[in-house]
Parts: structure tokens; sequence; C-alpha cells
RNA sequence: UCCCCAGUAGCUCAGUUGGCAGAGCAGGUGACUGUUAAUCACCGGGUCGCAUGUUCGAGUCAUGCCUGGGGAGCCA
């Protein structure tokens, strides 16, 4: 039968018979009744399985087939307004595709995160991971759509690069014939403000690694980053593109799997709804003292209770945060918990951020750099900024961090020739991800994660 | 790299002062014409992460190791 009558599709059949194709759900008996959840990738329904309307070899079959059994099958689509689909399927007969060689590893009762990590493969199958894979598809597709529909192009980075791209991260290292060592890209940035200088407007939509030992809720050591370059723009512009940005990826998954985000991840999609334009802005300068107040009025609170029964490890209150400090995963959570929205953080301190950012030429101690806090402790969802676009200038910040020139004169070159102000930003998939699902860990937003203790299955 | 926690049935866990290895779920057999994590009865299921030590006796105590989880630093 082509095309296929998908369970999501049912409404249309009302009344007819069709075949579905599907995996075996779960499966529920009562005597002269069983009922088999048929699961296809669309949706699940029920089908009702009668004594009398199907062979007997067929409902003895039926009340023995273990979970995930893959089945073809036959019945009337048929309203049930105790169905939460709204139709079930009459059963008139059913046929097993396949059996499962062996029990079906994952059921439907609780697990705990290291099996079911191990089980990912099994895992994707439950509605809840499906759920997720859904929004995250809907995100990158929003992606795309925000920038393809503003005239950006989409310029694919090399995944093999000569060398580190800011200088900093630790690198995944990979023999390269008899060029020596190459390493997997940590950013496709340098390459984008290139092709920028080509095509305007620009960006890149890839995997990323790094090697850091980071084992963290909000890391892995491959991920997925979307990174915008934008000639003759400042960080002015560059912040009115990010808050539009993410509210159009915001919005435009809330509108499409509103649903889902309800009623399986079980998320609150009124803290969504908040974010649109204009998100707050505030200095670094400005963070600090925001942190500073939070933390004394912690220390103020913290006292008493650190007294108490669990105080006996006399542990010092943690200081105070200073200027030129970074802002942790904690300080973040702070700053994005005096908004309902995400938060725009700008203008760091300049020795704390990557070589190629431009100073302000009003305080030259701080760099035009822009990071979005996601709000409910997300965290870090974006950072970028503007580009320093003057040679001299940035020769000489490839001294003060001590970087090669022979591996960036390619880069330099972008200054060489009619070198503009340009800006841009990256944002990580799965932060997005797992900030708009409202997840506990990024592991969980990416098909297969890859992380320091785990690279199967 | 550092700090904290955990490891007992296929899965989730309990296991008292060191004294016979347990439950729920899953699986198997059966009962039930409306189940929504169905219910009920019966059945099978163990290298207590590994090693060494203490002890008459170790799942339990000690030491080391392995694996996993959480966090820090770094970052998206």
């Amino acid at each position: 039968m082509f095309p296929p009558v998908y369970v999501n599709e049912v409404a249309a059949h009302e009344g007819k018979e069709v075949t579905l194709h599907g995996w075996l759900h779960g499966r529920r008996s009562s005597g002269k009744l069983h009922f088999l959840q048929l699961r296809d990738g669309t949706g699940t329904i029920q089908c009702v399985v009668f004594k009398g309307n199907v062979s007997p070899e067929s409902f003895v079959e039926a009340d023995h087939l273990p979970q995930e059994t893959s089945l073809a099958v036959t019945g009337t689509v048929k309203k049930d307004a105790r169905s939460p689909l709204g139709f079930e399927l009459d059963v008139k007969g059913l046929r097993v595709v396949s059996r499962p060689a062996r029990e079906f590893p994952l059921g439907h009762k609780e697990h705990g995160v290291a099996f079911l990590m191990e089980q990912r493969h099994n895992w994707l199958r439950s509605p809840r991971q499906q759920a997720i894979l859904r929004v995250r598809h809907a995100v990158e597709q929003a992606i795309r759509d925000f920038f393809d529909r503003r005239g950006f192009t989409l310029v694919d980075a090399p995944i093999f690069t000569p060398s580190a791209c800011e200088g900093t991260s630790t690198l995944f290292e990979v023999p390269y014939f008899d060029l020596g060592k190459a390493y997997l890209t940590q950013s496709g940035q340098l390459y984008m403000e290139a092709a920028a200088m080509a095509l305007g407007k620009v960006y890149c939509f890839g995997p990323t690694f790094r090697a850091e030992k980071s084992k963290t809720r909000r890391h892995l050591t491959e991920f997925w980053m979307v990174e915008p370059e934008v000639a003759f723009m400042d960080l002015d512009g560059d912040m009115e593109l990010m808050e539009q940005f993410v509210s159009h990826v915001v919005q435009t998954v809330l509108a499409k799997h509103r649903d889902e985000l309800v009623r399986v991840l079980e998320r609150d999609v009124s803290r969504l709804e908040k974010v649109v334009p204009p998100f707050p802005r505030i200095t670094y300068d400005e963070a600090v003292e925001v942190i500073r107040a939070a933390q004394r009025k912690a220390r103020a609170q913290g006292g008493a209770a650190e007294a108490g029964p669990e105080g006996a490890g006399g542990q010092p209150p943690p200081a105070l945060m200073q200027w030129g400090d970074d802002i942790g995963g904690d300080e973040e959570t702070l700053v994005a918990a005096a908004y309902d929205r995400p938060v725009m953080v700008h203008r760091y301190p300049a020795a704390m951020k990557a070589f190629y950012f431009k100073k302000d030429p009003a305080d030259p101690r701080l760099a035009l750099g822009c990071d979005v806090l996601a709000p409910e402790g997300y965290g870090e969802i974006i950072g970028g900024g503007q580009r320093e676009d003057d040679l001299a200038t940035l020769e000489a910040a490839l001294d003060a961090h001590q970087l090669p020139h022979e591996a960036f004169e390619w880069y330099l070159d972008v200054r060489r020739y009619g070198s503009v102000p340009h800006a841009g930003f990256g944002m990580g998939v799965e932060r997005c991800v797992a900030w708009i699902c409202g997840l506990h860990h990024v592991r969980e937003t990416i098909p297969f994660a890859r992380m320091m203790e785990r690279i199967t299955p």
C-alpha cells in the first residue's frame, strides 16, 4: 500500500480499513480483548483486538507479542472518546514483521542515567526522547529559516583545522598525512570572517569539538554550533541580531511543539512566551554589581543556616566577585535570575576574552563582546561580539596572547584588503534545546552524546 | 586535573549491631469484553563492581583499584 497511512493521519480515514506499520509500544489484555499500543514515529494508536474479529491463532499471538515487535496491523479506524488520540484501530488482522530476538532492555518504568545512556540507541524510542529530538529538529530548522530569510549565505566551515582558532581551548589532535597534526575545529568563526568579506552576511552550522575535561551538565566534547558573521556591523547591530534570532527560534518552536513541550516534557511554556525583544542589556560592570549584591544577600541569609547541623565544615563563605573575574556558572544564574527573559551582558574585560575581540574605544580595558544568558539557570547560550578590524592592533593582540603569526597570516589578510567593521556570534544548539525543553542535562538534546567518559553507542 | 556520591536479580532499589540474598517492575504460565504504568494467582531469576585484609563468620568494616554519576575550572 502506497502511500502508507501513518498514525497522525488516521482522522482522515475514519470508518475505513487501513494498514498501519509500527512497533509494539505496550500491551494490555482483558479476557476476550487485547489492547496493543502501536507506535510509528508520528504517534501512538491503540489497536483493539477482539476475539471474535480475528483468527484464533492471531488472537493468541496478539497476547504474547513482546514490546518492540514490528507489526503490520490492518483494521478499521474508529472514533473513541476514551482514546487520548481520539481514534482506535478495530483490528481485523495483524502480521508480525519481526519478533525481537531478545527482550527489549527498556521497560516503561524508571531507569538510571548510566543505563539509559548505555542504551541510548534504544532510549530514543521513548516518547520523551522522541519529543526532544523533534524539538531539536525544529530548533535547527528555525535557525536556518532565520538566516536564510535575512539574506545570509550558509558557508560550511572546515572540520580539520591547522591550529587553534582561538588559541585557548584544548583541541582534539588527528594525524594528517605528511603535514603532521591537524585539529578538530572548535569554531568556524575565523573562516566566517573571511567569508563575510566575500558574501556580506554568512553563517556556518556544524559540529564543534572541545577536548577540555569538562564534566558538567552543560558540556559535551562534540556539539553543534551556528555562527553568523556580518560585514559592516558593530556590537549594537550584533546584539539586535542576537535577540531577534533567539526570540525567533524560541517562538517558532513554541508554535510548532507547544503540545509536546507541555504534555510530554512538562515545560512551563509561560517562561518561553516571554522571550521576545527587547532583551535587557547590561554591561559587565553592572553584572558584577548585580552578582556582588546577590552574594552579599546570600551570605547574610546563609550565615545562620551554615551554623546549623551541617555547618560543621567551617568553610569560609566564598569571596565576593571582583572586577576582572569571569562570570562562572553560579554567577550566570544570579544575573539571569534578575530578569524574566534572556539577558545580554556586554563589554567584558578584554583580558578574559579571545584575541580577536575589538577593544571598546571608550575604555580600552573592555572588549566589545556580548554573551546571552538564558533564564532559569541554563547559562550562556550565545557568545559573540565585534571583531578587531585594524591590522596593527590585531597583530599586537596576537603577540599579547603569544600566538604565532604564521598560522594567522590568512586571517590577517582579512584586515589587509579593505578591512571593515564586522561582528558575529555563536550559539550552542544543545544548550538552546536544553533550555527550551527544560532539561537538566545537555546529553539528552543530542541523539548520540559524546562526553569525556562516553563515546558509545 | 581536583572535590563529593554511588555500584546488590534484566531494570529501580531495600538489606537493621557483621549472622539463611529480599521487594517492586520486567519475563513465563493462567484468569478476566474497555485496559490507559490495568488487576489477580502461580513460576523462574544472584560472580552483592574487582582485589586484598580484619573476623569463627563480610553485601555490611578497612585499604587499593575499576566503572559510572554530580560539581569545579574552561567554555557554547
